[in-house]
DNA sequence: CCAAAAGTGTTATGCTTACACCCATGT
DNA sequence: ACATGGGTGTAAGCATAACACTTTTGG
């Protein structure tokens, strides 16, 4: 019923795909390559690579996206569908794995010649079937942050509710409230207070308190929406 | 920097295996076959195979899992991760795509004579990493059932608020008041009264009205549980 | 008439949004 | 003083959980 793989036959390449997403100049942005050569010449493209034969699918991800960013920069990477469709490269057959990197608002990582940041409400032309990979991220990346802590990963090390709100804002895509993004993180227990302070624009007002987020590890913070087991009686 | 994959090279057999869980006498169970050869002889496996060439992930799995249960009866397919370490499979490097599959509680499809159903929370030894697969699989099942409609895929065609409760309370792992599933589900509009009755047990009591789950597809009815988008002004 | 199961009415609770208002700083 | 942004107080809305109570059947 089940046989031993036979490594000759059947097997196809595969390969690892980034969405890098980051908060830049009030949007989100996604890390693309521009492709020089067919298939999809001018079009744009993931950073991504070959599966090594020694490596897991996250060590390749991570090695390829050396060649594009400082990795130390990406604060949180998972992993996302894996692509199949025998037809999705025209040269080959090749499977992809998607991955989900994030990148803090405030790093501004060297990226090679052909490679740039773009908004993802303002897509070029993307290669092969990575327009729907990306807007899965993005799904992805936008249910995360309402029930679980991941705001660390687009969040400077430290920062004011008010930049934390335009950072949550350009990722979900609608405007959101400083005062009720405060009072959800902190009921949360998600934010501690640095105790310091800082001046948010050039004008005057009141100084803004700095906070950070207690951990820098996915956690998943508000886990039964509905269906909750019932209260141990007491 | 991004070069087309050497399909001689580097390249790693790839497999599915599918997490089919059913709601059986009360309890949520998994499908599972005992190995007769090294490795892991004797031990439980989730069913699966080689990917083919010609074919997506997803159509591979539903050919491997016909070889276990009748495919028309499983009501929902869904992809969950990839497992990469190279050491997962002893004897030779292997990709594993995992699925999480449900059988409606009603169906009762023919195994083969290695094959069992296993209650999740009472597991035999299982080979490879089989195990956390099976586990993750669970969690996301659990997760799903709070905002999603997807009890249809556990859920026979029509049946009582009662019997729903016992799907839903063997597939939390919580006990579900009837009552309150009833009003989260009906206020959802999920279910429809399909106007007939029926009893539950053998002793008396007032007949029962048969409902059945309007959309057999997976939708989600509860996206945002925190920092919704402000309600249009009106 | 009584037990058993289904279903509805009602209340309490907790989380979230919305918005008014006070606070602290620069000019 | 006054503009500007930061932060708190407070009320309203909504979904859910909990539980009492009514309804409908079989014996």
């Amino acid at each position: 019923v089940y046989t031993v793989p036979d490594s000759q036959a059947k097997t196809a390449a595969h390969g690892v795909l980034a969405v890098v997403l980051q908060v830049r100049e009030g949007r989100l942005q996604a890390l693309l390559w521009q492709r020089a050569l067919e298939p999809y010449a001018g079009a744009w493209a993931l950073p991504g690579g070959v599966l090594e034969a020694d490596e897991t699918l996250e060590e390749s991800m991570l090695r390829h996206l050396a060649e594009k960013v400082d990795v130390r920069q990406v604060s949180h990477l998972e992993q996302l569908e894996t692509r199949s469709d025998p037809g999705r490269n025209p040269e080959c057959r090749e499977l992809a794995t998607a991955f989900l990197g994030l990148v803090p608002s405030d790093a501004d990582p060297a990226v090679p010649d052909d490679t740039r940041w773009h908004p993802v409400d303002d897509l070029p032309p993307l290669a092969f079937d990575h327009e729907p990979i990306l807007l899965a991220a993005r799904e992805r990346l936008r249910g995360k942050l309402s029930y679980t802590n991941l705001g660390f990963a687009l969040a400077p090390e430290t920062f004011t509710i008010s930049e934390l709100r335009d950072i949550y804002g350009a990722a979900l895509g609608h405007p959101v409230s400083a005062t009720n993004l405060q009072r959800v993180l902190l009921r949360r227990m998600l934010l501690e207070d640095t105790g310091e302070q800082r001046h948010y624009g050039r004008g005057g007002g009141r100084p803004a308190a700095l906070y950070r987020f207690g951990s820098n590890r996915l956690e998943i913070t508000d886990q039964f929406a509905v269906l909750r087991p019932p209260t141990i009686a007491g």
